[in-house]
DNA sequence: GCAGAGATCAGCT
DNA sequence: GCTGATCTCTGCC
């Protein structure tokens, strides 16, 4: 089962938590790649100095402002393409949420000659999982509610007790924000 | 096993 | 110009 477009359409930090455990469906000319996500970020809007959307609407994060349900890859550090998917209620105007890490489950083959890497650090950041399942700018704003070549499907359950929070990683404001989610026995900490 | 530098680009204070 | 939601390689202990 595909999530449908109201599983987004709720606060950033509770659709960043509940995204634990699901399966993010990457298709390359007819090869499945697959992996349950197993670490997240929210990034909200006006309220959270991290996030792009904080200083208002731009060229680059439009995305975050548009409907809910749809992929935003943007280019960090000159070299590496972060993954996120819109999600917000309706009181906000932007917000998305960060996939930091998978664990692999189909189309490994696949994900490792995209990589040249090892099992154990395929998908484990930002970088990595774009690289592995060939995300990059030519997917901004693809609805991954939808099947296609980047959608999400319903997953696995995961206790509360399982799911860790902390600060966000590589910023230097909004530290107060717990918001990064991550499967404690999956993720590395 | 860990620390540090380098790669490289879009959007700003 | 600088500064990141980063990763990899190198060199040293």
């Amino acid at each position: 089962m595909i999530l449908d477009r109201s599983f987004y359409e709720r606060d950033t930090v509770l659709v960043a938590r509940e995204l634990l455990g699901k399966i993010l469906v990457r298709v390359i000319d007819g090869h499945k790649l697959s992996g349950m996500i197993v670490e997240t970020e929210a990034y909200r809007s006006s309220d959270d100095p991290a996030s792009h959307s904080y200083r208002g609407m731009r060229e680059r994060n439009k995305i975050m402002f548009g409907p809910v349900g749809y992929s935003y890859v943007y280019l960090i550090y000159g070299m590496y393409n972060c993954f996120n998917i819109v999600a917000k209620d309706k009181s906000r105007d932007a917000g998305a949420v960060l996939i930091r890490a998978i664990e692999p489950l189909e189309g490994i083959e696949i994900m490792r000659k995209n990589r040249n890497a090892s099992l154990s650090n395929l998908t484990n950041g930002p970088g990595k999982v774009t690289k592995a399942l060939m995300i990059d700018k030519s997917l901004n704003g693809i609805d991954v509610t939808k099947e296609g070549v980047l959608y999400v499907m319903n997953g696995y359950e995961v206790e509360q007790e399982r799911i860790g929070a902390s600060p966000r990683i590589g910023i230097r404001v909004g530290l107060d924000k717990h918001w990064r989610f991550f499967i404690k026995d999956k993720a590395v900490v």
